[in-house]
DNA sequence: GAGGCGTGCGTGAGCGTTCACGGCGATCTG
DNA sequence: CAGATCGCCGTGAACGCTCACGCACGCCTC
């Protein structure tokens, strides 16, 4: 018996394919010829060339990337995983990352985890035999889960671990004393929040907030962290029950932008005032955040500056000038609060 | 002399690659004991197995994609143009291509065409050599700038071009006519539209609105329509000026959702409620539509659907059951008017 | 008119991997 | 105990393309 793999396979190989070999018989060159004609180098005369791009036409033939790449080298492809590409915040992050990528000459795999089901380390696992570096937002320590992945792997924010993982931490403690604070100026008492849970727990930003507030004086202690999906519809059913609990909450953190625009919303409903009755400020500064009514205060986050950063990591460790994990691959960011009229 | 590419090439191979050879010379067995052991195959001992792939941690050996690409056949790649990302109406888009893709087995290259200031045809150009398939918003006729694509090329809109392309083409006197049915019942008189550019003109949708919405009586024939950027900057700034111009306006018809944020905006600004002063309705039906305020009304132009159906078109076209080009390659889709509170 | 040069084209080799096949001991079977 | 079977492993070939050469021919130069 011979040797077969585990799983199933690819469709096979077609037995139809047109090779260069079949444009050469047809314009009656050679292969070299054809390449030539193909990929406009110098040596070949007007006609012939013209002749041979007749044929290629004619046979609807397509260079076999594969083979080309093999002799060429096969280059760099970068895999990207994110929470959903609907969220503006991702989605500015993919932006930049293609910006970035398509600088170098990189090809890009973009995958994302979300409403289709599928899990963080399935998604990964079906990436890494395709590409030779990893960018994304993954549970932590998930290189322990592709030991036959070799290839860097950068977390866009590592915020809360204490693991090897290299990635962005991100400086709550400064970031969230900015909103903190910013509740505390403008004379606030009754400050909730709506968390988004991330890998299925509370995020590693609540109990950060929740410290920072309580010592500042402005947290409602009654109400405190209220966990949701990660999502406007999860957002407003949360501003709903806690509004059930506690009438009287004048300060809302919410844990990302698109949640702010579901919580806002469900006040709105509610016959609230923002910022009047409630403020709200969150985090992540998406473009549109500017737009929403009112206009959105929040931690701007700088997806583009994330996105250009990770790929500038991954061609550092890439070309060994950066550790692969660790301390050393572990880069913190700090950010402003983007104050406009909602809190 | 020997022949040369024009434009420069990749950055060759590199000299320290580790090939399947180092590690079955490391690990002390052949090439094919290698790869039974990196594959997960059958006909191997455990210790050998663990040897193997111990060697491999070792070197770091990654196998090389296009070596393998090319014996197991190359599977299908599919490319996917759209205008910018941020944008969650193409983000939908791309969510639900990036699903149909991946349940096909299929590979996806993503680019976008947008304030990176790079035009559609030179995106489409680097996309093209590497890609067996093209579905995006592109430029009529750009088959023809690409003579040596042969494979599908299809447009996620083909609507007002008389052209060959293969694509879909909205039924936008239907469409339309639901949103000027809906100005009409709600006694709009002076019903304006701020179209969108796209590429450096005005929308086709434009002159369909403003026929049928002459005919029906509600439009405001001395303001008739602002063209401005594809963006919520652009539409505010649109506002403005429209503004100066007619205060009267009570309806406003806007090219896409994202810039119906910018004009909602900006009315509120102006101390004008909607939709009591002015009633605003757009088209493309974002998830976010539903949470600005008030709610968006808009012409549900079902992205995830969209995606899915040009996935399932290249596929048909690829495996033959679906001509390339021409009339029958052009499918019609009419949407429905998702009533909400903006008008 | 012998040598040099440039243009246009073809031939062998090799990229790294997997597949088909074959070999060789050890175990099982009648 | 001869023959069949099975587990484990190795060897040639091939995938389609590009690169480095080399060859033939026409033209120019001295």
């Amino acid at each position: 018996m011979s040797a077969v793999p585990t799983g199933e396979r690819q469709p096979a190989v077609p037995e139809d394919r047109v090779t260069i070999n079949d444009v050469a018989r047809l314009a009656g060159v050679s292969r070299q010829t054809v390449t030539r004609a193909m990929n406009d180098m110098s040596g070949i005369s007007a006609e012939t060339k013209a002749r041979v791009l007749r044929a290629a036409a004619r046979l609807e033939y397509r260079p076999n990337r594969a083979a080309r790449a093999m002799v060429r080298g096969p280059g760099t492809t970068l895999g990207l995983v994110i929470r959903s590409l609907w969220n503006p915040f991702f989605a500015e992050i993919a932006e930049s990352v293609i910006d970035a990528v398509h600088a170098r000459q990189w090809n890009l795999h973009l995958s994302y985890v979300g409403s289709n089901g599928r899990d963080a380390l399935s998604v990964v696992r079906d990436m890494a035999p395709e590409v030779d570096a990893i960018v994304g937002y993954l549970p932590p320590d998930i290189s322990r889960e592709l030991p036959s992945f070799t290839g860097p792997l950068i977390q866009l924010d590592i915020s809360g671990t204490t693991g090897q993982d290299a990635g962005f931490r991100f400086d709550l403690t400064h970031d969230l004393g900015l909103v903190v604070q910013r509740f505390a100026d403008s004379g606030r008492r009754g400050v909730a929040m709506i968390d988004g849970s991330v890998h299925g727990g509370p995020s590693v930003r609540a109990p950060i907030f929740t410290e920072l507030a309580r010592e500042a004086g402005v947290l409602d202690d009654r109400v405190g962290v209220t966990l949701t999906d990660e999502s406007p519809e999860g957002a407003s059913a949360a501003v709903r029950e806690m509004l059930d609990r506690s009438p009287d909450v004048d300060g809302l953190f919410v844990f990302n932008d698109v949640m702010a625009l579901g919580v806002m919303h469900e006040l709105t409903r509610h016959g609230l005032t923002i910022p009047d009755d409630v403020a709200v400020i969150a985090m992540d500064g998406i473009r549109l955040g500017a737009y929403s009514s009112p206009p959105l205060t929040t931690v701007d986050l700088d997806p583009r500056g994330l996105g250009h950063a990770a790929v500038a990591a991954v061609g550092d460790v890439l070309a060994g000038d950066a550790p692969r994990r660790g301390r050393g691959a572990q880069w913190q960011r700090r950010h402003a609060l983007l104050v406009r009229q909602s809190g």
